[in-house]
DNA sequence: CGAATACTTGATGAGACTCAAGCGCCGTGG
DNA sequence: CCACGGCGCTTGAGTCTCATCAAGTATTCG
């Protein structure tokens, strides 16, 4: 971590990027009313390095943090060593977020990234006298928790060229180009995500290349090619 | 689905049975402070025979659902037809919550069992005119993402044994006794649930009974014998 | 340019899936 | 009461996918 600079941040933006269905619950339809709203929090602006932790496993969770700009990952470290990764976070994902005193995964920065972090003491108070930030923030648990369970159906679902497949089009639904992947993570993290090795991960695409489903101009570009035989492999 | 006969009840109890941490972001206790809190929803009893299907993935989301009595689990159905399980939900659970407009996930009943479906519609306005019920809402999708997220590195994790292991584990914490646990699900459900075979799972159980880790008086009743070597399995 | 790091590729083996019986429990009907 | 059939579970044999171990190539950075 570098810098730390105390800002007030509109909030809201987030989890508008999501491949997952809007519409919660008649909540207010964020971001469209988050002007309107004028709710505001302040958070600390900080920027992390490749590879630096934002917080550790087990950490008391004091605050709370949305992406700004790079990628980063939740995860845990199993007895092994290996890094079993839930999630990547993007601009505007909202990550920390806990249920309980303290965070059972750790984050830590993929790329160069930028975060705002909020205390979460105080929010209390707010949520409570802002419907519509709790309102919010009961849209994004929900939204994470969709997201969550996709994830655990995908780790269920059978070959590593499914899971790859799936990956690659989830990656891709949140680019703006829908068809060139610029890949922030490495195949270890790839693998971490889709529980499989490094190797797997490596050989699958090499693959998908030679079926001419996808091409890789360079290690972490992915140009998908044939979409229609990646969804049929992502069933 | 037979009988359907409306009432009113008091909301809370749930979630109480969790092994996941309470204390969720200062608010308040529930079920503790349900009583005083006095809010209350309407809902209809429900009875559902075995394998009885209470919604289908895509059916449109009017109400979400708590568990009285036996086990629902939640699933889909990959295109080869085999059932992935996202959960198993006790008494006192939730499920059907959803974040968008309908369901992501088909929900049958394993057992005989018993729920409550509260309407969706008309609870936006309960929850913004009651702080404590929409506390508990938020407080519930927090408990229900942290579950999802530990399905998740469940399955991210290597060997069968492993996840079988986890899975003897998690269901004999929500058990009265902790050490012998009567399973309302068949290997099938198992199977689904873990993201192995029938057969793997069959197999895994018999050789943990070799092992003295377990024993298994019946198919459905397993005897955890040796916790030690269980949560070392599961690491 | 050299060294470190990330990625790819190959050979091998272990573990899980598939196919196929066989067993045991339970309810039904003779 | 026992025979029968169905269903869920267990067990076995063979195959295949993916993890592991081991080089080898490419790319980045000092």
């Amino acid at each position: 971590m570098s810098v730390s600079l105390a800002v007030t941040a509109k909030f809201g933006q987030a989890a508008s990027r999501t491949a997952l269905s809007p519409m919660p619950w008649g909540m207010p339809a964020l971001p469209e009313e988050r002007e309107a709203s004028g709710f505001e929090l302040t958070g600390a602006v900080l920027h992390f390095g490749p590879e630096r932790q934002i917080y550790a496993e087990g950490d008391e969770a004091r605050s709370f943090y949305k992406v700004v700009s790079g990628v980063v990952r939740t995860c845990r470290f199993l007895s092994d060593g290996r890094r079993q990764i839930d999630a990547f976070h993007v601009a505007g994902d909202v990550f920390g977020f806990e249920a309980g005193a303290d965070h059972r995964l750790a984050a830590e920065a993929v790329s160069d990234c930028t975060v705002i972090a909020y205390r979460r003491r105080g929010l209390e108070t707010i949520v409570t006298h802002d419907d519509r930030l709790g309102s919010w923030f009961f849209s994004h648990a929900m939204t994470t928790m969709a997201r969550a369970r996709e994830h655990s159906l995908l780790l269920g679902r059978g070959s590593a060229a499914q899971k790859i497949a799936a990956f690659l089009l989830e990656t891709a639904a949140r680019e703006s180009n829908d068809s060139v992947i610029d890949l922030a993570m490495s195949r270890q993290d790839i693998a971490g995500y889709l529980g499989l090795t490094i190797e797997t991960v490596s050989r699958t695409l090499s693959q998908l290349e030679r079926d001419r489903t996808i091409a890789l101009p360079t290690a972490r570009r992915v140009v998908l090619k044939d979409h229609r035989a990646l969804r049929a492999l992502a069933s």
